[in-house]
DNA sequence: TCTCAATCGTTCTAAATTTCACGATTAGAC
DNA sequence: GTCTAATCGTGAAATTTAGAACGATTGAGA
């Protein structure tokens, strides 16, 4: 099997997310140009991209959308639903709780971890919410791949460690610091107020 | 002037970030490795990253942090307050209008907009809700420069619309679906599924 | 049947980015 | 004053990524 570099990946579930709205819209042809009109990438790249994948594509005609579909969820997703704890149930950690595209995408929340002893023990949204130091318990019982760093940047890296400890193998932080993991974790960090002076300081100067 | 890559830019982001909080824990030097250590980059990419902006370290000694502090934020922010609109006040919008970090650095939440009747009006952390059909003039009188899209995706289109009507430079986009926009504006997208699913497929299997 | 236009898939080229290697500089120890 | 170890800054090599060019394939229409 080929190796498919990580920006490959990140632009499949792209594809992905657009060629499941366009079945559901009844759409059963669309062309590597259609995409790219769509999704801002070039045709070029898109055909590239899915070339690692195999031939699927008919000259003359484009891809079928439901095969290119199963074709690409095969290859990145492979049917795996993934499981994630959310530490942190403030306003972001709420949001998360109650972010609908989950729920129809291959996400599962199984667990959120909370200091505050007013909110443990609720449930929201159908999850759960317990006390940090069960951490290491839950997520071992409710397998969970994954972790969501919503705390605020003075508590992000204790609670990394955790995660760490609890056997989560990603983390994505929203907490405006840098965390300290092994490198057999991987931590994807969204720095809000990073992603705004980024576009800021990029484009409008 | 150098011409400096977006990367590079992103990454002193993160330097300045990190610099204010070791300025905050009064520290007053710091080395490349040292930085490195904290943010996870090489410490030769920030040596190379700072050199981009003029020779302000000694051998040796390292950097002086409030110097390179000054230095970076002398390139990339210039001092600027970037006045950002916010579209949508559901789960994810308060999320952004009660965001802390936000009032501490050079970002500034000047008007949301929402559809929803019984939300216009008032006012969430000092920051007013207003039709979403008022957008256009509200920001022109507030100066935004940026806008943030958390609607639902299926109004993601209309909304981006109206943002690029209003004059609005940037757009960072929750929704999980692709905006059309001019080419003189630039978007961000940010897709909490994406993200998780691309840890997940890019390091876990 | 033949031609044509659209589209895929692939190879080669170019650009961007990171990593490496190493010289230059400096503070401190002796 | 000299040596040493730490650190910066930079030019070159290597890697990654995107882009361009182009042949191959296909369906439609004359």
């Amino acid at each position: 099997m080929k190796n498919i570099s990580r920006k490959t990946v990140d632009r499949a579930l792209i594809y992905i997310r657009t060629l499941d709205h366009l079945i559901k819209e009844k759409r059963y042809l669309v062309s590597s140009k259609d995409l790219a009109l769509i999704t801002g990438i070039s045709d070029v790249q898109i055909r590239k991209d899915i070339s690692n994948f195999g031939k699927v594509g008919r000259p003359r005609i484009g891809y079928k959308t439901a095969e290119l579909n199963k074709t690409l969820k095969g290859f990145v997703l492979q049917e795996n639903v993934v499981h994630v704890a959310l530490f942190g149930v403030g306003h972001l950690g709420t949001a998360m709780l109650s972010y609908p595209a989950f729920n129809e995408d291959n996400i599962k929340l199984v667990a959120a971890f909370e200091k505050d002893k007013s909110k443990i023990g609720k449930k929201i949204n159908g999850v759960k919410v317990y006390s940090v130091e069960t951490a290491p318990k839950i997520i071992k019982r409710t397998h969970a791949d994954l972790g969501i760093i919503a705390v605020p940047a003075s508590h992000s890296q204790e609670v990394a460690d955790i995660m760490v400890l609890s056997g989560l193998k990603g983390i994505v932080n929203f907490a405006p610091a840098s965390i300290s993991v092994p490198k057999s974790v991987s931590v994807k960090d969204i720095d809000f107020t990073i992603e705004l002076l980024s576009l800021f300081c990029n484009n409008l100067q």
